[in-house]
DNA sequence: AGTGAAAGGTATTGGGG
DNA sequence: CCCCAATACCTTTCACT
């Protein structure tokens, strides 16, 4: 599916605030509110358009602590990286698990309440797995910016 | 303001899919839909719920590579920091900017179409700037998870 | 605070160009 | 693929508990 000039406009507004109206859109864009309302179904439809998520600020909910994490694995084996993948994944306090490679192998960022929940984290999540040889834990100060959003030209 | 369970109950919710009605909150949470309505309002005033958007496959829209960076300063000073800081955050390419202390100064996440795009950012960015001492650059092969869910228990 | 019902807005679908 | 109009659905407000 190519996206064409409109599809680009309307991903753009939905993703500052996915709450603007389908009138509101058909205006900005000079393009009926039908029309609007087909480009969205079909880009769910494709998958361009994965979710719609509510922006929690988490300062305010009581977990003000964002890690980084990097860890290395003694065995890059695929089977056993998929587990350990499948492990980071699954936990609900990580937000972010890139797998890379160089001098580490996985990067992953934490949530957390306070440094307890983290070291509590390591210890289920690096610990108890026979296949990473260490972490680096790097401490955010400042979360100046954490979006998700792609730039459509 | 202090979030009860119900409070929590609909944040949990809503973090997973924005576009879920009031209705069907108010099913799930036996509440009412006004009384869901009138707890979401006070949530966006309190700023705890930040936004809602629309999450776009990156892939899907042609834009399939992140990358990490690592940067660090010559001088720490308060004043050249801020000014970094905002550039980094102006970018639209830039998806995260995390301030942190140790080995490196600011860990930079991009999301681009391809490497040209990244060195052509690299230098706008970092080359430009007196202040940079250096940056590691990291390229992620798999974007494995990248969500901005918080936990509320 | 919570509820239910009415009023006001939006999304969605179908007919026609 | 677009528009307009009708319908269906949702949010928001209000009077009351």
């Amino acid at each position: 599916m190519k996206l064409d000039v409109f599809d680009k406009k309307i991903l753009t507004l939905l993703q500052k605030d996915s709450r603007i109206s389908q009138r509101e859109l058909s205006s900005e864009i000079s393009l009926s509110a039908s029309a609007i309302n087909r480009r969205i179904a079909a880009m769910e439809r494709e998958g361009i358009i994965k979710n719609n998520v509510t922006v929690v600020d988490a300062h305010k909910v009581g977990r003000p602590i964002t890690i980084i994490s990097e860890v290395s694995l003694i065995n890059e084996r695929l089977d056993l990286l998929e587990k350990l993948k499948k492990r980071f994944i699954q936990c609900p306090q990580v937000q972010h698990v890139y797998y890379v490679t160089g001098d580490f192998d996985f990067l992953l960022i934490f949530n957390v309440r306070n440094m307890e929940e983290y070291e509590g984290l390591t210890r289920e999540l690096f610990f108890t797995s026979e296949n990473i040889k260490n972490f680096r834990t790097i401490v955010s100060m400042q979360n100046a910016k954490q979006e998700l959003t792609v730039v459509l030209d």
